[in-house]
This record gives structure tokens, C-alpha cells and sequence, in this order.
DNA sequence: CTAATAGTGTCTATTAGACATTATGTG
DNA sequence: CACATAATGTCTAATAGACACTATTAG
């Protein structure tokens, strides 16, 4: 048999296949702390508990895992987050009662601001702080991945600016080393976080200020592919 | 409807759902350059094509990913490789011609001698030397994902030393030095090498030596949780 | 002025790079 | 012994840590 005849007589129904989802973490920062969003499940199975956003490839509509997480996540903030990742796939068959169950992770970062008006509007979508996600009861092995995405933002926040993505286009400097700290678990060192800043050359200056009681801080922006720099040595360590 | 009810009543196949496999990068070290194992398709489609260990996960036999691709290895290679970690997923409606599919790929070291007896009695399963590459035509996305996990492979190679897990069990300092060499692309300075490696205690002396025409080279081996050590500072940059 | 926060100067500590030197095996 | 490769000593360079100091706003 050719591959063309091959082709045409495949049929994908004909192995038992796993159920195959994809789930992101998406993080923000706002009032001095970190927030995933969560979506409350209005269907079976763990209807009822708080769940992260995701779903089904939609095979008609979707032409990748990319084009999956970025529509689900624009269905439930209105907007297209600016730093999206791959984090991790978790496939086994205890994760979900319908069986062997498969799901692709991501992790993205989104300013607060961005979709504030979309979320505050739908009771079943909300910021959760991270400090408070004990309390709440999370659907499927979600607590794991969230803890998986945290460690990996952990880790960027090490050797990258790439916490950023989760502030608004515009902020300063001490508002950006706060959520490395609080990403890190430590305070860090002015000095150092500022210097490997400006020597790699990641952020331009707005030339605006903004005041918080003090001095005013100087506002910056990221430059292209921040994302992507890493620096050679790790920061708090 | 209650959880239960739900349950009993859902249907796997009532949802179009893509092709799901997991493939695996295993990489050795053998005559001074990096190896990949490949397999020589026997079916459509891409049939007689070189491609990655891998195939389908069995639902009955497999409890998680990580078991369908430690038995996808086992198979190929008759031994489970001491290191195998999740490289990347790749989910698209090009990358096979049958249709949306997704593969969840995993990187895997291996010394050369642990299998040599097996994959030299199969002619369809080989090692592949990483410089030859080109000259292969390979299945599907399959170069893609090599090149994706040779990259991580150079990024743990500045940071740890992972690649050891490619050596036999006993191996000499210059063996590793020149593995991360030939990953990271460049000569790295012997005293910079060995100082981290001995400040961070990951090597256990065996008291045996290696003649190499000079003076004898002593054999370590790993010390527990070495993979999982990482080094605050990169390696040749 | 004071309080508060932003931003800089500068010294020290750590660790990688460079490269010379010494060590230990073989024939 | 000469040769080859392994292993170490030591100085320099780069960069993070510590922390004091200066700057700029509000009131």
C-alpha cells in the first residue's frame, strides 16, 4: 500500500486515545502581589471548583497548541496576553475520572490593567492571590501545575526580566524588583538588580515619573525582545 | 445531573481529538561526538524515513507519559536510560499527514556501551552521529525537535553537568569537559571546569585511573542528585 | 525644614578566564 | 630519558553583594 492509499483509508477513531486538554497559568501583579486567574467550573467532572483556563483543541478553528491557549485565554479576559510559554505537559490516567488524560501547560503574563474591566464583569472568572490559594479548592491536579509555574517563573525571575510582562507597559524600576522578590522569596539587592538591568540595555526610559510619596521613580518600557535575554549569572543566590 | 451520572454517561469519542505520540531525543556520547537514536519508520506515513524513538501511549499498559516513553526506549534500546526529561509538545494540523496531531517530546541520555549489543543486532535502529544529520531524511518534524533538544542539551551543559549522564558509569573529567565542548561549540578552560565541579561536590573518585597516552586520567562517578544540580553562574560566555 | 522613596558610588567577595607550571603515566 | 596528557597554581577580569550616600518629590 502507498502512503496516498494508506492516507485515505486512516482512521483516527480506531485507537483509544487519551483525553487531551490545554490549561494555562496566567499571572498578573497587582496591589503588591501576585494573582493567577482561575474560572469556576460550571460542567463535570470537579464542577463547581476553581479551575485554570483552558479547554479542547478546537480542531476546525485551531491550527496549533499556540492558537488553543491564546484563544482560550482571550475568551476570558478579552485580550491577548504579551508573554506566553510552554511550561510543561502532564498526561496520566488518575489526573481526571474520565480516564488517562493528557494536558499541554502554559504559562503567560498579562499587566493587571489590561483586562481589569472584562474580569470584574463575570463572576465566574477572577484574580486570585497566590497567598490565599490554600483556601481555595482546585479542580484536577491544578494546584501542581500552578506550583510548576511558579517555580519556572521563579526561575526566570533568577536570570531574566521576563516578570515584566506581568506590569503594564509602563513602570519603574523599584515596582519591577518588587515582583522578582516576591517571585524569588527574597529581597534584593538595588544595586545589582539595577546595574545587570542597565548594562544589558532591556528597558527604555519612558522620560515620565511617577510619585509614590517619595521621590518620583523614572518609567520604562520594555525593549524588543526582553523576553528572550537572559543574563549569565543569577541573581540572590 | 451529578458527577456520577455524568460519568457513566460520557463518551471519549464523541470529540474530535488529534493524533497524540511522544518521542524521545536520546543522545550518547561514543568516538568523541554526539550521537541521537534514530529508527527507521516500517509504516506510513513517512514510511522508510529515520525518526525518533516513539509511538503511541498504551492506555492499558502505561500509567503516565513518562511510562509510554521509558517503554518506548526500553524497546529500542533494552535498558531504561538514567536520564530522561521533558524537552517540549508540538500540536499542529501540518506536521503529519494524517491531521492534527501532537507529540510530547522528551530528551534522554544513554551511555553508548550500556546498549551497544542491542541496537548493533537491529539494523533498523541506530545511532546517528550529530554531524551527519544532514545527510538524513528524516520523518515528519523530527529535525525540528532534535535541534529543539540539542539546544537544551547546550543550555544545561553551561549550567550543570547532565551530559555526564551520556558517559558510562565511571568516566574521566577530560571525557566530560569535551562533551560540553561539543555542545556549548567552543573549548572551555580546564580549570574553570573542574573548580565548580569539585566546589560543588558532585563527583565521587572511584581511585582507578585511565591511560590516554599521557599521564592517567582518574575515573569518577555521579554522586546522588547530580542532575538536579545546578550551577548560579554559565559556563563559557 | 522633614519624611519618604528613588537612584548612585564604591568597596568587597565570589567565581570564571587565561595561562604557566607541575605531575604521572608510556615507550 | 622524551612525550603526551592530566592536574594544579595563580593572577586578572567580570559581576554580584553590602551599604553608605545623594537626589527629588510632597507636605
Amino acid at each position: 500500500m502507498d502512503e496516498k492509499a494508506f492516507l485515505e483509508s486512516y482512521d483516527k477513531g480506531a485507537f483509544e486515545t487519551p483525553i487531551l486538554s490545554v490549561d494555562a497559568v496566567l499571572f498578573t501583579y497587582h496591589e503588591q502581589s501576585l494573582k493567577i486567574l482561575l474560572v469556576k467550573r460550571s460542567n463535570h467532572p470537579d464542577q463547581w471548583k476553581w479551575g485554570l483556563p483552558g479547554g479542547f483543541i478546537d480542531l476546525q478553528r485551531d491550527d496549533s497548541l499556540e492558537d488553543t491557549v491564546i484563544r482560550k485565554l482571550e475568551e476570558k479576559t478579552g485580550v491577548v496576553p504579551p508573554y506566553v510559554e510552554q511550561l510543561v505537559t502532564i498526561g496520566n490516567n488518575i489526573r481526571d475520572k474520565r480516564g488517562w488524560s493528557v494536558t499541554v501547560c502554559y504559562t503567560a503574563l498579562l499587566a493587571f490593567q489590561d483586562c481589569e474591566a472584562n474580569i470584574s464583569s463575570v463572576s465566574e472568572v477572577r484574580w486570585i492571590d497566590l497567598n490565599t490559594l490554600d483556601t481555595f479548592n482546585l479542580a484536577f491536579d491544578h494546584r501542581k501545575i500552578i506550583e510548576i509555574g511558579r517555580e519556572r517563573l521563579k526561575q526566570k525571575a533568577l536570570y531574566s526580566i521576563v516578570p515584566a510582562y506581568a506590569l503594564p507597559e509602563k513602570f519603574t524600576l523599584p515596582e519591577l524588583q518588587h515582583i522578582h522578590e516576591i517571585l524569588i522569596g527574597k529581597k534584593l539587592q538595588k544595586k545589582s538588580f539595577r546595574r545587570r538591568i542597565e548594562q544589558a540595555d532591556l528597558l527604555a526610559a519612558t522620560g515620565e515619573k511617577r510619585s509614590e510619596g517619595g521621590r518620583p521613580a523614572n518609567l520604562y518600557r520594555l525593549k524588543e525582545n526582553t523576553g528572550r535575554f537572559t543574563f549569565i549569572r543569577n541573581l540572590g543566590q
